[in-house]
DNA sequence: ACCTGAACACCGTTCAAGT
DNA sequence: ACCTGAACACCGTTCAAGT
């Protein structure tokens, strides 16, 4: 459990498993450091740099993996367009109020830009259009929506004295998102 | 400069110099740590300890000190109430982008809790009532809205490569502000 | 290229002591 | 009661060195 390895001992560590190794640390400990995650790795602080440049990457790797379980079905011929986008946001409220811990930093970078965040804004940006909402509104109407979600998680995820319920953040949400979504469609008759 | 202080000498501080001095460095530098604030004052770290339990305590003054900036007009007779919510939030939305640094702390504490804070709830309450809305219903109305508000505050004082401008943002955040108003206003309709 | 050891410049907070 | 000095247990990050 010590180091039994000296200088130059190579420890097999990777992009990969140093990115495993924050996300399950924040799913246990809620809390991510350079350096719990290293000691969760049994390697000196500064080994992660090596595979990582710097705390903010580590937290965007983190982020995009955390979105992936999001789900996100694509169109549907005859569905609802407003449905769908309730459905998608939903979801990743979901997700978001089980990692509270990434909310601040999803907020810090409006949304993250990995892989996977990309692929949901494409696929809500496929619902809007098929509303009739494209080009710059659609941007916009996307961006409020984000915006409210990721809010609304943060919300949820906050520690308070007397605390609103889980339940009931969960039917403001949909309330609030239900209202946001029926304006940004009736916007555009 | 130095410390021309002995120990056991009064330095004549008080709760309120030390939340001047916090809300200050907010303004000018931007982050609020205990030590740039003892700095600050010329005093040691610890000597904050006097006059404020801990830092959450200090930042919970900070954020009511600012909310004092909000212009809540009181309740006209005849004015109409989606308007007076509309300027309310829009005002506190200016504030809040003013001060990016404090709006991590309104999201942790789900939008602060001092007599500001409240007076401002208070104040929405009213226009809500003129509205026809109140109870559980116009706390719910109320959360939706300033969960908005503190989410799209977050997001315009968030770095980005690719940064959406001020004046974008401000124009979504009034869009959505009017998506949902509408909405809460329609649904007792 | 990958890792360690040591260090730097920070944090918030506590404890004992002085007046 | 109010403040200092010293310390504790943390941070993220850098630099030199070893293989």
């Amino acid at each position: 459990m010590r180091s039994s390895r000296g200088p130059g001992q190579r420890a097999g560590l990777s992009r990969d498993r140093v990115l495993d190794a924050a996300t399950d640390l924040l799913a246990e400990s809620g809390a991510v450091t350079m350096r719990a995650v290293a000691q969760r790795l049994g390697v000196a602080p500064n080994a992660l740099y090596s595979h990582v440049a710097d705390k903010t990457e580590l937290v965007d790797g983190v982020l995009d993996r955390v979105l992936a379980q999001v789900d996100a079905p694509p169109l549907e011929p005859g569905g609802s367009p407003g449905d769908a986008m309730h459905r998608l946001m939903t979801s990743t409220h979901g997700v978001l109020i089980r990692h509270p811990q990434l909310v601040p930093a999803f907020l810090a970078r409006q949304g993250a830009r990995g892989a996977n965040a990309r692929h949901l804004g494409a696929v809500m940006l496929e619902h809007l259009a098929v509303a009739g909402i494209t080009g710059d509104a659609a941007r916009e109407a996307l961006r409020v929506l984000i915006v409210y979600t990721i809010g609304f998680a943060a919300f949820d995820g906050a520690p308070d004295e007397r605390p609103v319920p889980h339940s009931e953040l969960r039917a403001d949400f949909d309330r609030g998102l239900h209202w946001l979504i029926t304006g940004i469609i009736e916007s555009v008759r």
